[in-house]
DNA sequence: TCGTGTGAAGACGTTCACAGCT
DNA sequence: AGCTGTGAACGTCTTCACACGA
């Protein structure tokens, strides 16, 4: 059948509408103007329109989108109407700073556990997750179906531990490994490189003063 | 003048490609063919020849690109030949992580400071980077020439905080705040927004196991 | 023969511009 | 008048396919 596929990039940009919509529910607004969520989510009014049209008809011409509908057509396009439990691999540094972030609380993920590989040398200052140890990932995951992780792991093990997710059930990954995983294709990775991001500023940043050459679509905010 | 410039999205796999390179030189490796390094940095060979056509003519037909020049030509166009300093702002969950994490070091990168609205609450364990009050960051910019900074404050404070660095002369942020930065265009801003990223991988997870729908090119990893 | 370099085609994403509804 | 919805133009990125050098 011919699937009415809403592109990567529109799903990116919805996850921002949304969370713009968001704090104008909590002013107590009802309806918005392309132009005005547009601006509030840095892009351009025609696309945010165009962002839009994939979920349907919603606006009202002269008038604009109703706030709460709008919002929660968007929360079931990206799946989002039920808590999504996820678990965290790989206690470090890193893994223990996401333990603590409440970040994701926000957006309405729930981190059930954590695992690694050596449980008892984390730190759990402020951390309110259990941590495991990683042998017993394979079952938390099968019993608990859970198909999310987020896997923070030291890169040298990330291949590894990401073959024992995949084989568990695991359907999404989000990476902070500096490394290319593979995966089967029915499992999505997605890869945050902290030091490539980096790159990226440090590129855009002119030695002598003169504006940046160009501009890096995605992640630029005017 | 006609600008010969690298699209973004280049810029991006070039400094992927890089890092690529970096573990065949250790192998003692001296010549890589274009399928070869475009497997390791999962992209298609056909990409990857089209990349490195912008650094000029490298390759030898019918043998490959030469690990060590190519290596140094991508560094050039990175403009990462010299250490960049940055600095750090915001030394909370994710801060601390960050200044303990040892990516940026490997890459090239040294956070020479990091400041922090109460530095005296910030738990310093593991962390060799000196934390100072954030009303001394103004002049420690000026005084150290610092272009590049990582932001990471809470979101009510990122655009606050985001106008000093620029009022200070940062050219360059990488800001891990949910929220839209405003910058002048001479400013490059880009954002890592961990709950979105999470979002994104949340909606290629089908429910009833199917394949995920599309691939949202840039993040995944084949 | 092997593998680069590149014109040309194709897929994709963004923006314009305006018709049409309220 | 104000603002959405969308065909069409435009621009960018990716991939194909093959000529050509080693």
């Amino acid at each position: 059948m011919g699937k009415p596929l809403i592109p990567g990039k529109t799903i990116y940009r919805l996850s921002i509408y949304h969370r713009c919509l968001r704090r104008l529910t909590e002013n107590a607004m009802e309806t918005v103007s392309s132009s005005a969520l547009a601006k509030a989510a840095g892009v351009n009014p025609s696309q945010l329109r165009r962002d839009l049209g994939y979920l349907g008809t919603f606006g009202t011409r002269g008038l604009g989108y109703p706030i709460g509908e709008l919002s929660d057509a968007i929360r079931e396009v990206l799946g989002r109407e039920h808590l999504q439990p996820v678990i965290l691999v790989g206690v470090g540094n890193l893994g223990a700073a996401l333990l603590r972030y409440q970040g994701f609380q926000k957006e309405g993920f729930e981190v059930i556990a954590a695992f690694d590989a050596v449980p008892d040398a984390v730190v759990t200052r402020g951390i309110e997750v259990p941590v495991h140890d990683v042998d017993l990932m394979r079952d938390f995951i099968t019993q608990n179906e859970v198909k999310l992780a987020v896997l923070s792991v030291p890169v040298e093990h990330a291949q590894e531990v990401t073959n024992e997710l995949v084989e568990a059930g695991i359907q999404g990954i989000l990476s902070f490994s500096p490394t290319v995983l593979m995966v089967p294709e029915t499992v999505t990775v997605i890869s945050v490189d902290l030091a490539l991001e980096l790159e990226q500023v440090s590129f855009f940043v002119k030695r002598d003063g003169e504006p940046a050459p160009e501009v890096p679509e995605d992640k630029i905010v005017p």
